[in-house]
DNA sequence: CTTGACCTTGACACCGGCGTCAAGGTTCGA
DNA sequence: TCGAACCTTGACGCCGGTGTCAAGGTCAAG
């Protein structure tokens, strides 16, 4: 698949395709004309990446996820995980954690607002 | 209160608190010396906005929310709650709830790959 | 009164994520 | 064969959130 298919297809700009591929992303293969050529999963890849983007986490963040999200991973990549490796995903997921939290409190703010301009506009009228 | 012990007090440098006045999200008095003076609950507004903006929101964004966030709303304000506003913050109670699922999924499956990997590891030595 | 610590506004610069335009190479159909 | 449509790299610029520094005003302690 070309760039312009793949932007097309993940609701992006070939401009942020190639953003991501320069941050390590998402790889590509080169033909003999240089054209980027990218896999099937490629696609799913930068769906995620635009989806992390827009909830707020900058693409070292989700360099740094991206292992744990190969859809089909049946062959499980053991070879590289050191303990480092272990640690700084924990860390990762605990900021997230953390994130979730603020939201979620923030969120929840705004509701019971709501439900309370809900309830006062409908009781004394 | 005085913006340096204010940025100091909420973990703040003094630019990021002008930073926030000048976009609207706190309010300051000017005394004779044209100095700003700051109330206490300015602190944490400005902790709150730190917060938010850490987990990813824009300045409009909070600026949209905050007059949810105000901690002892007793004189709740009606007076200038058009539907419109309402329908504003339904619609970033709806972001907010979209950003939350999100982060979930991905933390969970960094959370699984976790698990998998610690159960790999303690499993067949 | 002077010094140092604080405040003011303003400017310049950085970084991350991206739009856009330029100058060229490739492919494909009329 | 030639033009349109795609690709390449590279550069410039924008915006949001900040750091930093400059050139001044204010104030309290010595």
């Amino acid at each position: 698949m070309r760039i312009g298919e793949l932007a097309a297809r993940a609701g992006a700009s070939p401009r942020q395709v190639r953003f991501y591929e320069a941050k390590g992303l998402i790889t590509s293969t080169r033909g003999p004309n240089n054209y980027r050529d990218y896999s099937e999963t490629a696609l799913g890849r930068v769906q995620q990446i635009r989806e992390l983007l827009d909830a707020g986490l900058s693409t070292q963040a989700i360099r740094g996820i991206l292992p744990c999200l190969e859809s089909p991973r049946d062959p499980i990549v053991f070879e590289g995980v050191t303990s480092e490796t272990v640690a700084a995903l924990e860390r990762e997921r605990d900021r997230l954690t953390e994130r979730i939290d603020i939201l979620t409190r923030n969120r929840d703010a705004i509701a019971g607002y709501l439900t309370e301009l809900k309830g006062r506009a409908t009781d004394p009228p």
